[in-house]
DNA sequence: CAGTGGTCTAGACCACTCC
DNA sequence: GAGTGGTCTAGACCACTGG
């Protein structure tokens, strides 16, 4: 494999000698591996919680070094895309974790350290509908395309603390019912990946404040008016593609959205 | 150098021969040339924006390869602690950067791309008090010490956008005065950077959603009972130790308060 | 025990900045 | 051209995991 832009032949070149010719632009050899495994993940080739070839076969398959490789996967990594675990393997990262759950879920009781917060889900709709402008901009659709609804509020300790729409890809989810997300435990993400191979790898979010209306007060069981916490957030898969955009209402009275900057 | 706990002598000492008896635990080299360079940032040694020594000269100094070296430099990096600057060297982090300005800065204007925003800051308080019980169990201080309050507003485009509460240990900020800020230009953090020695390096904060009182609604120019975010940020400086407590009312009627998950 | 990732070294050359 | 960080290689040994 040699330095270059874009393309990827599979011959080996020494660091040293530089092809005869100036090519335009060259990327480092371990971004473009880089961009093999992130290719390797996006097509399925290795899933969710599945081990990846160790540093040495890729080192081979790739014809570099494996210090080169391990660059690779260490940038990986701290993406959160993959999971080193020393004597063991690498391995594809996945939300089937306890660990990784804080990562997307925010929302922190307000008596102070590690309680276990038991979570109830209830689903009050998932239905399929045509896309509203603004949902299909930021989704990247077409205005009318089909998008899935899900409206569901989540309960901590039995009082309820979000209500939520959720926008997906009608496409990308064929099969997705209220029976289905009642059924399954643990977090949409999970199911998302497990069932729908559609893995969520970062997200962005716009928070506001906003006063609670008579629907959205009722559901929260908070008086009209009360200050609550919107969270708009677009999810975004392997390669910066959106798939999710999801809209909350954050009771606050007991909780708090918990954010570090570093 | 030589693998170990804490203590760091001076003398080289190969990979692969370990010292005849076993020790408790051993921490891996550049772990430890990472230590001793959060040292020398904490110490004052090298102070922000001026450069470090090169990675060469610190592995001559350190008695390890410069491989070793860069890996520490490369956490350090990766902490926003230090910038490295392909052929002129490595940096310490400063906040007198525009491009760092975004990292303490979260608040975004709603009309979406890039937008000038020029800000003005009004002081409205800069005074010594005592700590009262919670703001200096936060700041890890004892009740009743003395810290410095400093209470401002901040317009952008006119509008009044944020009210904020700041508390600071007194002891690090002697000299600081109302008129001292309004002097400044420039975020916060860079005036306690340059004229105090103190980096914020990073901070957690705890968001709510509250509805305004009559005074706050009245600085933000704002109805009673408007929903306002609140955010109430903890500072750390080098070593994990807290100088800075902010509680600061967002009024997010044509701003949003901009979060990435990764 | 074999296999994995984790650390460390030594040395080469490249890309960039500044004088 | 000298000096810096950036990339890449090759090879060694360590620490951990699992059968």
């Amino acid at each position: 494999m040699q330095r270059m832009a874009s393309p990827l032949p599979p011959s080996h070149q020494p660091a040293g000698s530089a092809a005869g010719n100036a090519a335009p632009v060259f990327s480092p050899l371990y971004q473009q591996i880089k961009a093999l495994i992130t290719r390797g993940l996006q097509s399925g080739e290795w899933k969710p919680g599945e081990i990846i070839p160790s540093e040495a076969e890729l080192a081979v398959r790739f014809g570099v070094s494996q210090g080169t490789v391990r660059k690779a996967i260490d940038e990986l990594a701290a993406e959160n895309l993959l999971i080193r675990r020393q004597g063991r393997g690498t391995f594809v990262s996945t939300h089937h974790e306890e660990q990784v759950k804080f990562r997307f879920l925010r929302l922190v009781p307000d008596g102070e350290p590690g309680q276990t917060l038991r979570m109830e889900r209830q689903f009050l709709a998932c239905h399929r509908i045509r896309a509203t402008a603004d949902v299909a901009r930021t989704l990247g659709i077409k205005p009318g395309d089909m998008v899935l609804e899900i409206r569901r509020i989540l309960r901590m300790g039995g009082e309820p603390v979000v209500y939520e729409d959720i926008y997906l890809q009608s496409a990308s989810f064929r099969g997705l019912t209220a029976e289905r997300l009642e059924r399954y435990q643990g977090p949409l993400y999970a199911l998302f990946e497990s069932e729908f191979g559609t893995r969520m790898v970062r997200a962005e979010e716009k928070i506001r404040a906003v006063n609670a209306g008579e629907q959205e007060a009722e559901l929260l069981k908070v008086p009209a008016g009360q200050a609550l916490l919107s969270v708009e957030r677009l999810s975004f898969s392997y390669g910066d593609q959106p798939v999710e955009l999801r809209r909350g209402l954050y009771s606050t009275a007991h909780h708090y959205y918990r954010n570090a900057l570093s």
